[in-house]
DNA sequence: ATGCATTTGTTATATCATAACGTTAATCGT
DNA sequence: ACGATTAACGTTATGATATAACAAATGCAT
């Protein structure tokens, strides 16, 4: 619900506190957080935008972590599998998880002219869309909800 | 609004309708509906599905009206462009329009089970999302919604 | 240490999408 | 009707995104 990201944060913590909080549910949940997994995570906290696959890929190459496609993609599935990351379907990127472990339906709000990435939550199957599935007999699981438009510091700037 | 696609309902005049309607509004907005973005068109209407783009041009090939991807391509992108039909981000698939001319904001119910996909209306600026966007001083212009579930038919039969 | 499951490295390929360019066809002012 | 202009098409080539498959390495429980 905090609309992080478009407004300025004590970013350094925000990535610190999100990997920590990784790290504990990946411990308690067994999980192996390799070094790959690890680093992907690491450069998606980085910013809070969407990165391609092989956007991380050059960066994993870069650090001798990887050099093919699988090597990225495998730990992306990993991440948003466990719900460390998401992915922006509209983008075909990927963007760390605001909640990490909150156990959430994400939703976005992307601007056009930064990329920064908000994640908000949202409640699938309320307002007009859950009437609309009510009324059809649909059982909603999940939904992909990503919001385009422009963001307070893009639409105060000069630029049009 | 109106749950068509996973309910029975007279299927013939539902193509036909539509297909007229369209072809009303490119004549009133002098659009050339050219015969392979006709026969896309006619095709996308066939049933209430999301079909791939390559899915789309092998039927094209077969009957001649075309064999290679910009052919598909750019009709889908006119029809996209004149809100005759969606895509479907998650699927990279495209569905007719079901409301085609009404300027509206589509959302998407989609059965995983028989992948039929219903049209409904979202108000992206409205409900949870447009609050938090609101909060975050975040000017929506368009939002893709794609609910994924099981659709009544589906739920119904013995399968799980 | 042994056995089993998970992860990694690598090659190859599948799938989705567009750039570029010359040709053809529709549109429009004259 | 005519030529100028714009829009659509056919084709080749390439770019961008994603996965299959399999062998080697590693983690982990017994
Ligand atoms: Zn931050
Ligand atoms: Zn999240
Ligand atoms: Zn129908
Ligand atoms: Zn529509």
């Amino acid at each position: 619900m905090d609309p992080i990201g478009f407004s300025s944060h004590d970013h350094a913590g925000c990535i610190a506190g999100n990997l920590a909080r990784i790290e504990a549910r990946c411990k308690q949940a067994k999980l192996q957080l390799t070094p790959v997994r690890r680093r992907v995570l690491e450069i998606l906290l980085q910013d809070h935008r969407a990165l391609g696959a092989y956007d991380i890929l050059d960066r994993l190459r870069d650090e001798g972590l990887g050099s093919q496609p699988p090597v990225a993609y495998r730990a992306l599935d990993f991440l948003v599998k466990h719900g460390f990351a998401h992915k922006i379907e509209r983008m075909n990127a990927f963007v760390a998880c605001a909640h990490p472990g909150e156990d959430h339906a994400p939703a976005f709000l992307i601007c056009r002219k930064c990329d920064m990435v908000v994640e908000a939550q949202t409640e699938p199957a309320r307002g007009q869309l859950g009437s609309s599935a009510k009324l059809a007999g649909f059982l909603i699981e999940r939904a992909v909800v990503e919001a385009e438009g422009v963001c307070l510091n893009c639409a105060e700037g000069p630029q049009s």
